[in-house]
DNA sequence: GACCAGGCACATC
DNA sequence: GATGTGCATGGT
């Protein structure tokens, strides 16, 4: 008798928990630098981000008024190690530009609005995704709504919670629609399945120490 | 040198 | 609605 989805999702929480403990997401040190990371982490390594950030700060451009200032070529520069560097500088600007038409760039304004206007409002931004929307609501915003990524569309698919061609919003639904829409296990159950995620649920990584080890997987399926 | 990394927009069918 | 492609750096 397969376990229901709730519990299986509960126990997954549980085992990477009790492994890696609290995760104190998103690494940075400002709402700002939150939503610049989720950008700049599009389809790239974390550590090129970091990179990309501490130019940033370096050059004192990490808050909204400065972004809004700056040249998008003066930001291409910095931002260069992150990769998609053009690409990334246009869509922070769009970011910033949209924050002063829209909400007078008072970003603690977006809090105030509901969640699915919330969402809608940040995926009309060009260069703001599903996945970028999600983050940046959950851990620049803390309100409840999950980031599915990647990694957790190899972990279910390893889990076989989800089929291979699976869509975002189906991935994120897995979690939405069997736990409590509870901003504080979001943010950490997200973060927790990176940590997993970036050790074994990669490409070439092993099963092997994984806290998920002991459920029934596939680890061809990753 | 190939493959990968905490996606997204746009074109095409 | 599904699929393909460009965007680009740095690590393995």
């Amino acid at each position: 008798m397969p376990r229901s989805t709730r519990q299986t999702l509960i126990r997954f929480y549980d085992a990477l928990f009790a492994a890696y403990g609290p995760q104190g997401w998103w690494p940075a040190r400002s709402r700002t630098e939150i939503v610049v990371g989720a950008i700049l982490t599009q389809n790239t390594n974390w550590r090129n981000v970091e990179r990309a950030i501490a130019n940033l700060r370096a050059a004192r451009l990490l808050t909204w008024k400065a972004l809004r200032d700056a040249p998008a070529n003066k930001l291409a520069r910095l931002i260069r190690p992150s990769g998609y560097f053009n690409i990334k500088a246009r869509r922070l600007k769009c970011f910033v530009n949209w924050l002063w038409d829209r909400h007078r760039g008072n970003f603690e304004d977006l809090r105030r609005l509901p969640l699915g206007t919330l969402r809608a409002e940040l995926l009309s931004v060009s260069g703001i995704g599903p996945e970028t929307a999600d983050s940046i609501i959950l851990y620049a915003l803390r309100k409840p709504t999950f980031v599915a990524d990647a990694y957790t569309a190899r972990l279910l698919r390893r889990h076989g919670l989800v089929n291979g061609g699976v869509r975002y919003d189906e991935l994120k639904a897995v979690f939405e629609d069997h736990l409590p829409a509870d901003e504080r296990l979001f943010n950490q159950y997200h973060a927790l399945i990176v940590a997993v995620g970036k050790k074994h649920c990669r490409p070439r990584a092993r099963c092997d120490g994984c806290p998920l080890q002991r459920f029934e997987h596939d680890p061809r399926a990753c």
